[in-house]
DNA sequence: ATATATTTTTGAATATTATACGAATTTATG
DNA sequence: CATAAATTCGTATAATATTCAAAAATATAT
């Protein structure tokens, strides 16, 4: 067993997959060289970041689900881009968001349970001093990332 | 002009793709008929829900964000889940959890502007009668569907 | 309005890729 | 340790993407 799965999971989280144009073309009946034309139209504008899976993360030892929101400590307050782009690459961080109101950012984690999102938790408050955070978790995904569950 | 981008962009939100087995294959260093039979096991199993595009949402005239977070209204308190299924199907809806804490539903929204975000909002306010909703605005979104912008 | 350039659509030929299948290997189970 | 089940993997085939050139549609300038 060369536990293949958790590369293939970590490759098509954000990528690694590419549109069907063959079944493009049969539903909206037109021929498969015009949709081909289109996409990478698309592609080439930047309009289309990446092709990618969407799991039942439950089913993938993510299940917990968890919105933190913060307030940034004095020091970043002025910049919260670069502590954004900074927590984007953790791979827990499925959106993060620099927001209006009450709190500056909004990320949205996925986690194997409840230790592991406070272990990570714990991990970036260290990390970069954050002011104030709270924490929203989601009992019930309905749908993410356009996707129905 | 056929306007066949709009249609792909429909189709791309939440399927249409599929997984580049070859690419994956040279990328690991295994025999794409083994990467083909994991994939088609965590298919199987409901691992995998849909393979999809991310977009630049601002290139496809959907680039306004808004977290809404949602007080049910008396009616409906005891059965959240029917009402954010009800939520799910629309297109504006990137993804609702059902939360803990202060609100009942978190729903991620996506539209052209301001104007159709807050007709939206009028909407399913008058059609689910919700008691409270308060709405956070992105500014920024620096990671969104596990994929960085 | 008309000529010209640009973009988009399309079919035919080719290159690439997924899939089916069977055999071999590895892992799990009693 | 024997047997069953799951996984790996090579070969052959089917399906699909991509290239290319031409035609059509659209935009632009005169």
């Amino acid at each position: 067993m060369k536990n293949i799965t958790e590369k293939l999971i970590g490759l098509f989280k954000s990528g690694y997959c590419t549109p069907q144009i063959a079944r493009i073309a049969k539903h909206i009946k037109e021929p498969s060289t015009t949709i081909h034309y289109n996409i990478k139209k698309l592609e080439s504008e930047g309009a289309i970041k990446a092709y990618k899976a969407v799991f039942d993360y439950k089913k993938i030892n993510q299940g917990t689900c968890n919105y933190v929101f913060i307030n940034l400590g004095q020091d970043h307050y002025g910049d919260p881009e670069q502590i954004a782009y900074q927590l984007a690459k953790y791979d827990e961080v499925e959106s993060i968001d620099i927001c209006t109101g009450e709190f500056e950012l909004i990320i949205k984690l996925r986690t194997k349970d409840i230790d592991e999102y406070y272990e990570f938790v714990k991990k970036i408050i260290k990390k970069y001093g954050f002011r104030r955070t709270e924490s929203v978790t989601s009992l019930k995904q309905v749908k993410t990332e356009f996707v129905i569950l």
